[in-house]
DNA sequence: CTTGCTTCTCTAGTGACTAGAGATTGTATC
DNA sequence: GATACAATCTCTAGTCACTAGAGAAGCAAG
């Protein structure tokens, strides 16, 4: 039942010490009880919430969706309908981005193929920047 | 050589008027001259810049890239080595985020198809996001 | 007592805009 | 001339998820 200061959390988490305050600024993170000489001071299994965040994090979930990814987690006889629609919309966001991702590979790839290395009047990176119907598509 | 207001600009460029304003602002764009009313008229040829920098923000430069390749398609005797490598650096941009979401993405779906649609307990979303090692990759 | 470590609060900066307030000017119609 | 409406002006603040920095206070060891 001892309680941990927030160096602690942070190094056990992974999280640093003052993104730790911004989630409890942002009411992501419950404010801990303090110390006398108010020190933040946390149970020990927060560490575990913390990792949660971190790994939501990492796979780019925004900070309302963990929000409520975590507060589900809390209570483990809800249905898991919303968890589900949480992550599929992460996963067409996901999707959308390397769509976009691919497209504007292909046209850096391409202006840069295009492109002698002369000088910049025959240069194919300036030329399709400058002229759009140069490029592979319409899309952009 | 007569001049246009940004209404016009921004109709044949596609950037929005305050946009424009933005762009003058952080001196990506020349500060144009002023009607007697304070108005900002500008040559008609500032249409081409302004698509230039459209054009390459949707290609994902940023601002900082794009004033020097303006820059640069503004002396047209100059070698076009930075131009490709400003490209290259773009290129290699793109690559990481596309591993990054790939990765991403493959994790996201890993945790939807472990999950059996049941209660909170066993969902499989929940599950990985608290329980790193039961991911795809050590990756993240 | 001093040194060094951890923690505290608060503000401001990041990038590339976007939204809004409140004011002025230009053009068209009545 | 009056009125309506569109286009423009400046300025501030908001977005997102932090991060950096200032300046102050507390704590443990030598």
């Amino acid at each position: 039942m001892t309680l941990v200061p927030i160096g602690w959390l942070s190094h056990e988490s992974g999280v640093k010490i003052p993104t730790i305050r911004y989630y409890e600024n942002i009411g992501l993170l419950p404010p801990p009880v303090r110390s006398e000489s108010n020190r933040r001071m946390y149970p020990p299994e927060m560490a575990q919430r913390l990792r949660f965040i971190r790994h939501a994090r990492q796979l780019g979930f925004d900070v309302e969706a963990i929000r409520r990814l975590a507060d589900l987690a809390l209570k483990p006889t809800t249905p898991c309908g919303e968890a589900h629609t949480i992550a599929c919309a992460r996963l067409r966001d996901i999707e959308d981005k390397i769509a976009r991702l691919v497209a504007q590979r292909a046209e850096v790839l391409h202006m840069i193929n295009t492109c002698a290395q002369g000088c910049i009047e025959k240069c194919g990176v300036i030329e399709i920047l400058e002229d759009h119907t140069k490029c592979l598509h319409e899309s952009h």
